[in-house]
DNA sequence: TGACCTTATGTTTTT
DNA sequence: CATAAGGTCA
């Protein structure tokens, strides 16, 4: 018994309260963990999901919710681990049986399908993404006839974000509108009437959005009978990242336990940066509580991650947060080099000095993939790509456009999810005007035509072809009757979608070859996945979130630099760090310094960013931005601040340096260079003889 | 009537 | 630059 223990030996003492809470009781009672960046997080939950098995929990009977499916399979590998050293070779038994982990939207949409039936909804529901059930909405704020009103309405991104926020928060429509939309306000009562619709629509089309798979699963619970059968599932339920669920969320895990037994969660309220998803920190101060006795409280703030004056200059960043309920970290990892405070001329000298700084650490033995480049939105990385494209240094990047937005593979995905659920309109809508000759007008009279029968795919095969798309018809009919029927067999059905599609694909694209690879690539994808529902559902809930400059992503033993957005930088750390842009506009932007509300997530953006580095960090201030949206050869530009968030007072906490260096070489490129070259010659000579 | 093309307009971060 | 409206041609 002793030595099963050892595992424990490497935990400091709150890690260990945490780990050990509740050891030894029947229903150990609710625990909230407190942890700060790189505080030991994931390790301890870790062990604790370990400790709990080895103290005899049933693996089966661990809920283990995430905030991504990378995060739960990097849990898993960890508990492996831990596992393995304390019980040996048949530790993998339990590991693998550690099946319910997964993101709040992931299990969610586990749950419904098991319990379909008896919630009355049909468990072959699709499910919609953002863009989706955007298009849904368009749909249907069309048929209201709100196209046609006085003024302009809404875009149907903006009325998606307002229902979604409106569910998440579990606002009042009103309220949602003055606070956070305010110039949306004058549209209440359509948007009502375009929401009720909505939801009609979806429910007529066996189709669930993102919010559907909490707000379902929140309903779910409030039947007595049918709660007690979803929580009675789980022994322990433990959420990591809690400072970035929202009330929709809390107000499920709360019906789940009631009581809070055997519920463990885990956050850090500065490091909260999702309200814009309607996240509140609220739960995290609310959750000990809620329960009586209230829940207990472990605070971890021993970092291990950062040197000193990386933590230093975090801390004070920090520190001047409006509210704060956390302590300040510390650290025993000395060392002489301050952070730095680079100032660049523009955009382009800070991707070349990016550059300059990457090689610079290879050269010196950091390999590419412990770097990274971390920025507040998807397009201010768009200078330093084309500069390491040009030096040919490899870079995955996150965040920003994905895989799975490309439209040809979009045409894929609809046609896979037509097959599915044949009463998708989205879906079917956007195959149908794949058809040259189908456009919006013929593919709705289709559409509604199929709903009118309990057998959608069959009065397709019914309906006389379109006039104009005549020679493409039965091509299509029959394409769709064999997917629906599973003739071939999951993957093999993918490759008759892909044959129909093809001739249509080279019609439409110049690059047809190259969006061939891409679907070549979502083939070898849809191979790793046992049937067509879980690929479609795991895909919308689980995207593969990385683009690279090549198709595809670089195999996992090849090095490279990662880019990335600081919202999909949270939880990692890299040696080395590099922060783009870091000028009032950029950070905090522009959109995001309406409230105090809002300035402040901006802050607690920057502190994570900076709590990402290990050993360097580097933020970065042009001080030139070109404006866009101007003449092709034009310099409008503006000058930028350094950020808000780093007053005069806090600089000494870096090393404040300008790059390239001044030296006489670098003033004398100021002045006109003198010319050495005839290169209008030299242009010349190349016609000539 | 409906498909396809031309011109004004907002606009981050993600499950 | 993508989206959404209006106009033109079959």
């Amino acid at each position: 018994m002793l030595a099963s223990l050892n595992y424990l030996d490497a935990l400091n003492p709150e890690q260990r309260r945490a780990v050990e809470h509740g050891t030894g009781q029947e229903r150990p009672g609710p625990l909230l963990v407190i942890a700060g960046a790189g505080s030991g997080k994931t390790n301890t939950l870790a062990h604790r999901v370990a400790h709990l098995m080895v103290n005899g929990a049933d693996p089966r009977r661990i809920l283990l919710m995430t905030f991504s499916r990378r995060a739960a399979s990097e849990m898993s590998r960890r508990v492996e681990r831990i596992a393995a050293q304390v019980m040996g070779k048949n530790s993998s038994l339990l590991t693998d049986a550690l099946t319910w982990a997964g993101t709040f939207h992931g299990i969610g949409a586990r749950l419904l399908r098991e319990h379909a039936a008896q919630i009355g909804i049909d468990p072959a529901f699709t499910i919609h993404d953002r863009e989706d059930s955007a298009d849904l909405m368009n749909l249907v704020r069309h048929e209201l006839g709100m196209s046609e009103a006085k003024s302009r309405f809404p875009t149907k991104g903006t009325c998606l974000a307002i229902y979604s926020r409106v569910v998440n928060a579990q606002g009042e429509l009103e309220t949602v509108l003055k606070e956070t939309f305010p110039w949306c306000a004058m549209w209440a009562g359509e948007l009502r009437t375009l929401f009720g619709a909505y939801v009609e629509a979806k429910q007529r089309q066996n189709v669930l959005d993102y919010d559907d798979l909490l707000l379902y699963w929140a309903g779910m619970m409030s039947d007595p009978g049918i709660a007690a059968a979803v929580s009675g599932k789980f022994d322990h339920v433990l959420v990591d990242e809690y400072q970035d669920t929202n009330r929709l969320q809390a107000s499920v895990l709360l019906a789940m336990r009631p009581g809070g037994e055997g519920l463990t969660v885990v956050g850090d309220d500065a490091q909260s940066i999702y309200s814009f998803r309607a996240a509140t920190v609220r739960n995290i101060l609310d959750f000990p509580a809620a329960f009586t006795p209230a829940a207990d409280i472990v605070t971890l703030d021993r970092n291990y991650r950062s040197t000193q004056p990386i933590l230093s200059a975090a801390n004070a960043v920090i520190d001047m947060a409006s509210e704060r309920f956390t302590k300040n970290l510390w650290t025993d990892r000395l060392s002489d080099a301050k952070p730095l405070l680079v100032t660049v001329r523009d955009e382009a000298d800070q991707a070349r000095y990016v550059v300059h700084k990457v090689l610079e650490a290879r050269e010196g033995g950091m390999s590419l993939k412990n770097q990274a480049v971390l920025f507040r939105t998807s397009s201010h990385s768009g200078p330093l790509e084309i500069e390491l494209t040009r030096r040919n240094i490899p870079f995955v990047k996150f965040g920003g456009l994905k895989f799975l937005d490309a439209a040809h593979i979009k045409d894929l995905l609809a046609i896979l999810r037509w097959a599915e659920n044949p009463r998708d309109r989205v879906a079917g809508f956007r195959v149908l005007q794949l058809l040259p000759g189908v456009g919006p007008g013929t593919a709705g009279k289709v559409l509604d035509a199929m709903a009118t029968g309990p057998d959608p795919i069959w009065v397709l095969g019914e309906i006389p072809a379109p006039p104009r798309a005549a020679e493409g018809w039965t091509g299509l009919v029959d394409m769709l009757g064999r997917l629906s029927r599973k003739d071939a067999g999951w993957p093999l059905e993918l490759g008759y979608a892909r044959l129909w599609y093809e001739p249509l694909m080279e019609q439409a694209y110049e690059d047809a070859a190259i969006r061939m690879q891409d679907i070549m690539q979502l083939e070898q994808i849809a191979g790793g996945y046992p049937s067509r529902e879980r690929f479609l559902t795991e895909l919308t809930l689980d995207p593969p979130d990385a683009t690279s400059d090549q198709s595809g992503v670089p195999h996992l033993d090849e090095d490279y630099l990662i880019l990335s957005t600081i919202h999909s930088a949270k939880g990692q750390e890299w040696k080395a760090v590099h922060v783009l842009n870091v000028v009032d506009g950029c950070i905090p932007s522009d959109l995001g310094t309406g409230s105090t509300h809002e300035l402040e997530e901006e802050r607690r953006l920057l502190y994570v960013a900076m709590t990402r580095a290990r050993d360097e960090l580097n933020l970065i201030v042009p001080q030139r931005f070109f404006v866009t949206q101007q003449h092709k050869h034009g310099d409008k530009h503006l000058y930028a601040q350094r950020t808000r968030f780093i007053p005069r007072a806090m600089v000494p906490l870096f090393e404040d340096i300008l790059w390239p260096p001044v030296t006489p070489a670098y003033i004398e490129g100021l002045s006109p260079a003198p010319v050495k070259m005839d290169i209008g010659a030299q242009m010349r000579g190349m016609w000539s003889k």
